[in-house]
RNA sequence: GGGCCUUUAGCUCAGAGGUAGAGCAUCGGACUUUUAAUCCGCUGGUCGUGGGUUCGAUCCCCACAGGGCCCA
């Protein structure tokens, strides 16, 4: 429940001016390195007063961690200061210090340091504690911390071993040692919580599994380099693609997410309700028909990264939530986005720090290495699929002819579907997964994507090819069609299928019609998705890749 | 949609037809140079849920739910 219902005092504070205090201004003043107060200290009398109730369980870690909360709130500290004061980082120590001073020496450097207690060694005088932090890139920085009874006396350690915990977050200020044992340390002369962790951390020295690390990311992020890391390398492959992109003067545009009509995909949509017009809408599921709108203004270079929503399967390379790069480019055509799309990927997987050799997963589960410097090979549908079943097809082969290939193959097939239908799911069981080499693959025949236009050469297929890296599409291009006439007749096709009850048909959208009779240059268009990169480059799935995933809720068996 | 695997302490995992164990964590104690600290001691469980078989089920069977992998 919210706070402000529960209490609704905090309502009125947050409502009205502040009157309470005198000074407008919300800081007070701080001195930074305030020495330890009796408050830290254990007494004779607060031990037993303070003891913990007879009936807390200590086995269960929130409890107690409660309950240490309360203990401290009993002696005026605060668990969770409103702000705490440093000198900088644990990673500007450790830059600053790291390996200037022998074993056992002292730097003379007072500083205050903040972090999160990762492990806690505590000896009888002398405590120790490893803080991590955060930093750039994903990697944490660790320091250590140490509590002598010499430096911060009798009351203040025992504060610190009845009080502080793994997981907590500290403020240590001292001096800037190095142990017996070399260990860069900052050795207190105070310290405080700067926020009392009442869930104890998992442990540090066994991998969360599977589910709890998606369902609970933060605690993944908190434990494991990997999972920040991926966060950071999945930001570096976004911002180089924005990078290229604008290197050609481009322009990033937000299109609707709420739409009325969806198109731009053959995909079934997640569906919803705009209340203040009383209007069914659904969420989108491709970029496509906007950006191509903004085309015909005038943005004659453009593009979006955005999430797009298909509201179908869910599997290790699936997800209903995805983000795809679309870009459209006038004057361009699908040879044109081929030199965007492999400046795009090369650029990005220096950006992630993967170089040019990517190691993958081949088809027999080998590890295969994807050369992103090598040729990237253009390869037809046709004669890609004819060498490999070893037998010529052509857009005339008959589909009584490709069902037997199917059955060969043992491919499954749907006895309703057409020769064209079959050349592109063969190709798609029999070529596509052995394509670990970057493969523009071209010349699909039409119903593969129902808003291509013709081939300019060659009769019966058309003019758009698919990016296949280590045996998975990976992105996709047209020379779009922008003729309004053959759109119109498509999308009334489209629309008769849906009629059909064809849920991925493409919805008839008669605005978009509208403004492509108006005129839109003759474009290239591209599409990359942006998660498929991402695991191309650290060979995970799509889950991980994802930062928060979406799941089944938990089951509440309590 | 189909098949296989999985669900046991806060976390990671063992286990067996007779009411359950380890490591770490917690709690108590010892320890002023540790670093996954160490040592001593005490705790901690609806064994995913619901049925069935059985004298007895956490274990065997069935269904359901969550998660994973493979196939479609």
């Amino acid at each position: 429940m919210p706070r402000n219902q529960a209490d609704p005092s905090v309502g009125q504070k947050a409502a009205g001016p502040r009157t309470s205090t005198g000074s407008r201004c919300p800081f007070r003043e701080v001195a930074p390195y305030a020495p330890i107060g009796d408050n830290w200290g254990v007494t004779a009398e607060n031990t037993t007063a303070e003891t913990t109730a007879k009936d807390l369980n200590t086995n269960d870690q929130r409890a107690v961690r409660m309950d240490k909360r309360e203990r401290l709130l009993g002696r005026g500290v605060q668990p969770f200061p409103v702000k705490v004061e440093r000198t900088g980082s644990l990673a500007e120590v450790r830059k600053r210090f790291d390996g200037t001073v022998e074993a056992g020496e002292s730097t003379g450097e007072t500083v205050s340091v903040t972090g999160r207690v990762m492990f806690i060694r505590n000896t009888g005088k002398l405590c120790f504690a490893t803080l991590q932090e955060g930093g750039p890139e994903g990697a944490g920085s660790r320091l250590q911390a140490m509590i002598s009874l010499a430096e911060v006396g009798e009351e203040a350690l025992a504060g610190w071993k009845a009080l502080v915990d793994l997981g907590d977050h500290v403020r240590v200020t001292g001096e800037v040692v190095v142990s017996r044992r070399g260990e860069l340390s900052v050795m207190a002369n105070s310290f405080e919580i700067a926020s009392k962790a009442i869930r104890p951390l998992p442990v540090l020295h066994a991998e969360l599994n599977e589910e709890t690390r998606v369902r609970q990311r933060y605690a993944d992020l908190i434990v494991r380099d990997e999972a920040r890391e991926m966060v950071y390398q999945r930001a570096a492959i976004t911002r180089s693609i924005r990078d290229s992109l604008h290197s050609h003067d481009y322009v990033e545009v937000e299109t609707p997410m709420l739409q009325l009509v969806h198109g731009g995909a053959q995909a079934r949509p997640f569906e919803t309700h705009l209340n203040a017009f009383d209007q069914d809408m659904t969420l989108r599921i491709a970029t496509e028909l906007y950006l191509k709108r903004a085309v015909v203004g005038g943005i004659d270079r453009v593009y979006e990264i955005g999430r797009v929503f298909r509201n179908e399967g869910v599997d290790s390379t699936h997800s209903p939530e995805f983000t795809t790069l679309e870009s459209y480019e006038a004057w361009a055509d699908m040879y044109t986005m081929a030199e965007r799309m492999q400046e795009m990927i090369r650029s990005a997987a220096d950006a992630c720090g993967v170089g040019r050799q990517v190691e993958v997963a081949g088809p027999d589960g080998e590890p295969v290495t994807v050369d992103l410097d090598g040729e990237w090979k253009w390869l037809s549908v046709y004669p890609g699929l004819s060498e490999a079943v070893g037998q010529e097809i052509t857009p005339e082969t008959s589909a009584e002819v490709l069902r037997r290939i199917a059955e060969k193959h043992e491919v499954t097939v749907d006895p309703a579907w057409g020769a064209q239908k079959l050349v592109v799911e063969l190709f798609g069981e029999i070529v596509e997964p052995q394509l670990m080499q970057p493969t523009f693959v071209c010349d699909y025949p039409p119903i593969a994507q129902p808003l291509a236009r013709e081939h300019r050469e060659k009769p019966g297929v058309i003019e758009a090819w698919d990016l296949i890296i280590g045996g998975m599409e990976r992105g996709t291009a047209f020379s779009e069609l922008v003729d309004p006439v053959v759109q119109r007749e498509r999308l009334v096709e489209q629309s008769r299928m849906a009629a059909e009850g064809d849920d991925e048909a493409m919805q008839y959208d008669e605005d978009f019609l509208r403004a492509l009779e108006y005129g839109a240059p003759p474009m290239g268009g591209l599409g990359l998705g942006i998660d498929r990169l991402v695991m191309l480059f650290t060979g995970v799935g799509i889950r991980e890749t994802i930062l928060f995933p979406l799941l089944k809720p938990e089951v509440d068996n309590s």
